[in-house]
DNA sequence: GAAGATTGAATATTCAATCTTA
DNA sequence: TAAGATTGAATATTCAATCTTC
């Protein structure tokens, strides 16, 4: 309604069809699924900053690398990440060059290149580690059971695996 | 341990308490989750570059602006795409420069700048929508259904409840 | 002084092009 | 020629400081 004004810019701009979709389940899923986790992210990037740490991506790297033996390929962590190349080997430089990780290439193949985590990576990833998972912690914990966690992860893992392989 | 070897950059960097809370359930539930959004929204971004359309931010703030009668504050709109406000100042720039959003001011406070809907941005919300959605089809109806669709919505909003309001 | 929004400097991320090795 | 990784240019995002209005 509305169409009289002369001021309204823009008033019913999607046919019921549009407001359809935009309302489907799994539109509302994917805007829920979006902006849980902003906020999610938002709140441990804060408590890690309120802490002196570094930023949630490095934790991210070190805890990756430290859950495949301290050492995986530039191309493995890309992918694991979910982040490009590009941005990976920058990435990666930073974290370097703060003396957490270091650059290893593979014998058996020089294209490959490792990144592996140093002691003082390591001890870094052994601070952060609490902050992010009292944080985490509050958000899940103290909303959801264990078994809705893991419920909620099965799910997910479905819908990423198509949006990942196209299969 | 392993502190006799001489290669090992960093092996068994992590203690029992550390791996135990790496691997607890709503860790994995967050990684999953990080992850499936990283990957989902690759997807879609993937999606609107193959039709020659704009990024998958533009979408988030055309369709919430759609969502909310074609206006919004600056401020409402920042904390529903949950980005910083001079993030969001910068984001609505562009859509104002490319002719999709206007800027409107508040008459009964001057302070609070509203973001409103102009036709072309109906249009191109139109243009969008059925390619964001048909991604999201791919990701989400071809591996869940609706009913857990809703029930994710629910969990992740209890998430994030938590998250944003630190009740 | 406080709330809302914007700006500029610094940082981070992407995309395309390049380099090296298989 | 292709795969893996890196680099540089362009873009996007954040943080702190600023401006305006209440």
């Amino acid at each position: 309604m509305a169409e009289t004004a002369t001021e309204t810019a823009a008033t019913s701009v999607l046919d019921s069809a549009d407001v359809e979709a935009c309302n489907a389940p799994h539109q509302l899923a994917w805007r829920t699924l979006a902006r849980t986790h902003a906020a999610v992210s938002g709140r441990v990037q804060e408590a890690l900053t309120e802490a002196g740490m570094p930023p949630l991506a490095w934790f991210e790297v070190l805890s990756t690398i430290a859950e495949n033996d301290s050492r995986m390929k530039m191309g493995e962590l890309a992918e694991a990440l979910v982040i490009t190349r590009g941005g990976l080997t920058k990435l990666v430089d930073r974290l370097v060059k703060a003396g957490l990780l270091e650059r290893a290439f593979c014998e058996s193949d020089r294209r490959v290149s490792y990144a592996t985590l140093l002691p003082a990576g390591a001890e870094l990833l052994g601070e952060m580690l609490p902050i992010v998972s009292a944080e985490l912690e509050t958000a899940f914990a103290a909303n959801i059971t264990v078994a809705e966690a893991e419920q909620l992860t099965g799910t997910l893992e479905r819908v990423r695996g198509t949006a990942c392989s196209g299969g």
